[in-house]
DNA sequence: TACAGTCCGTGGACGCCATCGACCTCGCCC
DNA sequence: GGGCGAGGTCGATGGCGTCCACGGACTGTA
């Protein structure tokens, strides 16, 4: 992990579908010597995945909300995990310190959607209670913040 | 916008790296057709950007707080939003609707950072308090929902 | 019905890219 | 000094991206 991974992970946060050919024009490496260095920053685990990062709202996902839970007392936490895992509209689950144990993003289309999705929270064994704060808007999401000393 | 957007949507969302040619094997296309639709949907603003998801703590972002920001009475909304995009540890900015404005997702390396974070966003004009939250960990992270009517 | 225009697709062509293997160079250890 | 491993370059080849010309379906108009 020396300074040229750095600069190729900033270079694929900033664009996933960056060629083999002009990731390694920018860092100055010829193209089979950065398909090498990817493959390994993928398979050790720095690399998880490449996604196309969408406006939600024209797939129909107009409704943002955050969900703070706090667990019964005696509660299985992986057991809430769990049930948390198997609900599409979390997005993100953060366990958290404080009262409440998780803080959930979901991403919903409607509010009676949302109002579906905390009833259905509020009903998972081991939750004691849920917390909602709706997004009006979303101003920013998962910008990546450099990481390398400045790429010249 | 129809059915076979929605599963190129999906399919780049899974693996914002596939090629054209496995895109068109994928949804029943020749490449030349799914480069011009990825293209509509790049340009329609329906695909954002294409970015590697990356284990924060492999590049030095091991801390993950959610803090809650209420405003002054009186503050100008743009120019705390303004002042909070030029703070690169904010990866993710929602306005919120509660006494707290925005919500924000901040990563930093360590808590000393954080604290400092803390202490220059109270100073920022405009911002009346904030409440932290500590993420212990993060279970995951923008889990893409799928929006195809599952692709066969 | 006939016609023109538009949209959206296909197939072919061509140059660039991904990827593999062979080889080279440097630093390290015996 | 010699062997070894890590990590690089170079060259070749097959597949891919991308441009272009062409064609069928649908729509509105006469």
């Amino acid at each position: 992990m020396d300074a040229i991974d750095l600069a190729l992970v900033d270079l694929l946060r900033g664009n996933a579908r960056l060629s083999y050919a002009e990731l390694a024009r920018q860092v100055g490496l010829s193209a089979p010597a950065v398909h090498e260095r990817v493959g390994k920053l993928e398979s050790g685990g720095v690399i998880r995945a490449y996604r196309a990062e969408v406006e939600p709202e024209t797939i129909g996902l107009g409704v943002t909300a955050l969900i703070g839970i706090v667990e019964d007392s005696g509660a299985d936490t992986d057991d809430v995990l769990e049930a948390f895992r198997g609900i599409p509209e979390i997005e993100s689950c953060y366990f958290m310190a404080g009262v409440e144990s998780f803080l959930l993003k979901a991403r919903v289309g409607t509010i009676a959607e949302l109002e579906q999705l905390i009833v259905r929270l509020n009903r998972t064994p081991g939750v004691a209670s849920t917390r909602t704060s709706i997004a009006l808007s979303t101003k920013w999401e998962n910008r990546p913040q450099a990481v390398a000393p400045t790429s010249s």
